[in-house]
RNA sequence: GGCCCCAUCGUCUAGUGGUCUAGGACGGUUGGUUUUCAUCCAACAAAUCUUGGGUUCGAAUCCCAAUGGGGUCACCA
């Protein structure tokens, strides 16, 4: 049975890469039928924020992922103490009373081995007793290949803190263990700590389980994908108007493909067709316009009134608008936006009147082309006919009409727009040109 | 700096020793449809498969090195 675990700290928001997480480790289960297990690591009370574990509940169940059992760390508090003390007890472990060191100004610690492992200390934090000049090899089933350290090149790891909780590097062994989760898909990042986690496995008695490293999505500008290019955040991402199902396709196509390069993916098909040989092994870099064509793809998905209930959410002067009209607004911008926030933009001047508009924009027989038109939709008559009947270049009638409605040129069909606008509305615009 | 990982069009990638004068998608360019924009359709450009050595009759595919990129070195995860 595959039994895997998506196991975010309810630290911030989450992350594009962690929801990829939770992509690959429910598809990987659910592929062959296995179980998917929610985790809370909140081992760390001074960073965790407020609603965070809610939060990302949410948001899984947003994109369609269910869970099949949920644990929080900080209600297991007892095992990871129990296995800390065990690890001491058979002398893989020691206490330690030295000051907690942050990280260095230069970046990284030279020291490795902790002055406490020979104290003999009988409280404390307790730290791994990592051996010297052993050698620790896994096989990666992402990477697809062995990878080995020496253990010389380990420091000694803090396993349990003084505050009583347990780090990551305890909890994840002993909740992963306890369990039973068969393969860990993790990011890459984790990659160097992982033999510490091998050796807790091996001290502990347990098996060590499938373990695989994801790759890194990259920022466009280089790094790790970073929070102050663009949102990174979901929450972000939603409410800037990407669509879940657009979003998912997206992201578990950066870094992971199919050997057929299927492009279009719902989370059941994804599921279905999910095989880790299609694993990545090189960093994916972030990249919006691929985002907003799926966007757009996933957009004109959506029936006219699936559309017009996220428009409806999202977006307070479309909600004042006439039941009837936003229908037909919905329907006119549907091929016209790639983000659901695109509305305001290209709808704006049905609620809002455009404001000094450039004079520059119209053509030279805009006076005339305007007044003919005015003429023409007070008394009802067809704005085609218009520029027929009076020899008009039928692209620049409809242009400075456009203008002198909407205030720019770029916008939806224009007789419709009308239509929707309205007589008096449309008139009234006209005529302030016209003065 | 130590340790570890990675390397095919600008980007996401297909490719697992011959079918590769390297395929698809996004983006780009051009053209068609259209009263604008967008959608839709078509075509084109774009990768000496990072470089240098091997192995082999034959390498994008295997090996080594260099270079480049990334990660990590907290009583954070």
């Amino acid at each position: 049975m595959i039994r895997t675990r998506f196991a975010p700290s309810p630290t911030g928001s989450m992350h594009i890469g962690n929801l990829r997480t939770a992509f690959y480790a429910y598809a990987l289960a659910k592929h062959n039928n296995g179980e998917f297990i929610l985790r809370i690591e909140d081992t760390d009370k001074k960073r965790e924020i407020e609603g965070g574990a809610n939060d990302i509940k949410d948001l899984l169940t947003i994109f369609d992922i269910k869970w099949d059992e949920y644990y929080i760390q900080s209600e297991r508090l007892d095992l990871y103490k129990k296995a800390a003390e065990k690890l001491v007890e058979d002398g893989h472990a020691f206490y330690c009373q030295c000051e907690a060191k942050n990280a260095k100004e230069d970046g990284f610690s030279k020291d490795l081995r902790d002055p406490c492992r020979d104290k003999n200390l009988t409280s404390g934090a307790v730290k791994l007793k990592v051996p010297e000049n052993e050698w620790i090899t896994f096989k990666d089933f992402v990477l697809q290949k062995k990878v080995s350290w020496n253990t010389s090149t380990i420091g000694d790891a803090t396993l349990f803190k003084t505050d009583g909780f347990p780090t990551y590097h305890l909890a994840v062994v002993v909740d992963d263990n306890d369990l039973k989760i068969s393969h860990v898909l993790r990011g890459h990042d984790w990659m160097p700590s992982t033999p510490i986690h091998i050796l807790v496995y091996k001290y502990l008695g347990f098996d060590v389980p499938e373990i695989g490293h994801l790759t890194d999505i990259m920022d466009p500008d280089g790094g790790k994908l970073s929070k102050r290019k663009g949102s990174t955040s979901v929450r972000g991402l939603l409410t800037e108007g990407y669509l879940p199902e657009a979003l998912l396709n997206f992201v578990i196509l950066l870094g992971w493909a199919p050997k057929d390069n299927r492009e279009m993916f719902t989370l059941e098909e994804f599921v279905k067709y999910f095989d880790p040989n299609g694993f990545q092994k090189g960093n994916p870099v972030f990249n919006r316009e691929k985002l907003d064509w799926f966007n757009g793809e996933y957009i004109r998905k959506l029936s006219d009134t699936e559309l017009y209930e996220k428009f409806q959410f999202s977006n307070s002067n479309f909600q004042t608008m006439e039941e009837n009209k936003k229908l037909q607004i919905t329907k006119l911008v549907k091929d016209r936006i790639k983000k659901i926030s695109d509305l305001d933009a290209l709808a704006k001047f049905f609620w809002e009147e455009p404001k000094e508009i450039d004079m520059n924009l119209f053509g030279k027989n805009y006076k005339e082309h305007l007044t003919k038109a005015q003429e023409a939709i007070e008394k009802s008559i067809p704005l085609d006919t218009v520029s027929k009947n009076n020899d008009f270049k039928v692209g620049d009638f409809f242009m400075d009409l456009r203008i002198a409605i909407t205030g720019t040129k770029f916008t939806p069909p224009i007789n419709e727009s009308i239509e929707i606008l309205g007589k008096e509305k449309s008139i009234k615009r006209i005529r302030k040109i016209l003065e």
